[in-house]
DNA sequence: GTCTATACGCAGATAGAC
DNA sequence: GTCTATCTGCGTATAGAC
């Protein structure tokens, strides 16, 4: 297929991009984990900055069937914010030796003051919208996208300290503090 | 004197490392914003990775400064709290452009395996036990050092989706919400 | 579509004159 | 203590054979 190697190259380095980062990430860091040669790099991209577009783009589509997963799933709106909270324990590992594939991304490319950076953080914005949609169904209205956004930093800060420490437990015991901040919030709807 | 150029080095490396990365930033840049050759850095430092140690040492230094300035000026621990929290507001400007100088220092280094990330981490411990000392003095007890970790770890967050969006609106209210937990912590103390 | 060979610049680092 | 000159390797990117 004629995109098949497009594809192996996307994949590589999406998963390079976030273990080592996009800048620290060289094209022969990419050719011999795919097992092609540098040259051939060309043929299907023609810069760096091509590929970078290329794995953000992968990373919504692929963030996108993750968030229409949880819509099915998830029984109520509740319980498919609990399964973005708990993310933070499904993927605990890498978060803890990567940090955030999205958090990390977006401050990377803001630094290096990276065209693609508001790319980047259309990242969060595909969570955040998911999640203030969620907001919306529980009946929180005009405030569904502050506590979207309140619920999304909590989790960045969750991961860079969980990353910055290695801490696990620090990361279950924040978990446990979202989702019952989750249920305070539920239960203040009531009166 | 004989140390005022490395002090200059170091001071425009603080500034550099913050604003553009560890490794975005080349000693030709620290050079030409010092106003001296390339040479003539490897008479104060060997390597750039005795630069970066050099900054770490610096901030350590700021830093300790800063909480001690922090401890006379704030009347209760509950005050100083709120002045670890309103730096969020007091840096606002920077974090939004450069995130948090700590937390993206932090997440750098973990990503490059660089042997000074502890060596990063450990400015976030300043901030943690500084903070653990505030809460055990409002009577916290055990869970002090819980509690540090997620005001610091709410900060983090705040600072990370404050820079990916440039949110200045987000960013105070969220201090708010901080400021807010803090008085309900405290309201639960007397039970 | 994939390869080898190569251009070109800049990175970190060194030698040695002043 | 500061400079200029230079080394060496690796980065992105290109040319052209197969």
């Amino acid at each position: 297929m004629a995109t098949a190697t497009r594809d192996r190259i996307l994949e590589t380095a999406d998963l390079l991009f976030y273990q080592q980062g996009f800048e620290a990430t060289s094209f022969a860091d990419i050719a011999s984990a795919v097992g092609i040669s540098r040259g051939n790099f060309y043929h299907h991209f023609k810069t760096k900055d091509d590929i970078l577009d290329g794995v953000i783009n992968r990373r919504l589509a692929n963030t996108e069937q993750m968030l229409d997963r949880w819509e099915i799933e998830g029984d109520d709106p509740a319980d498919r914010i609990r399964s973005f909270i708990h993310i933070l324990i499904f993927n605990g590992e890498k978060i803890r030796k990567f940090g955030c594939p999205v958090g990390t991304l977006s401050s990377e490319l803001a630094k290096l003051n990276h065209a693609a950076q508001p790319n980047a953080a259309s990242l969060f914005t595909l969570f955040r919208n998911w999640l203030r949609r969620q907001f919306e169904r529980l009946g929180f209205a005009d405030k569904s996208d502050e506590l979207a956004m309140h619920i999304l930093g909590r989790s960045q800060g969750v991961a860079t300290l969980a990353n910055a420490f290695n801490d696990d437990a620090f990361l279950r015991r924040e978990v446990d503090l979202m989702c019952a901040w989750l249920d305070d919030q539920i239960g203040l709807l009531r009166h």
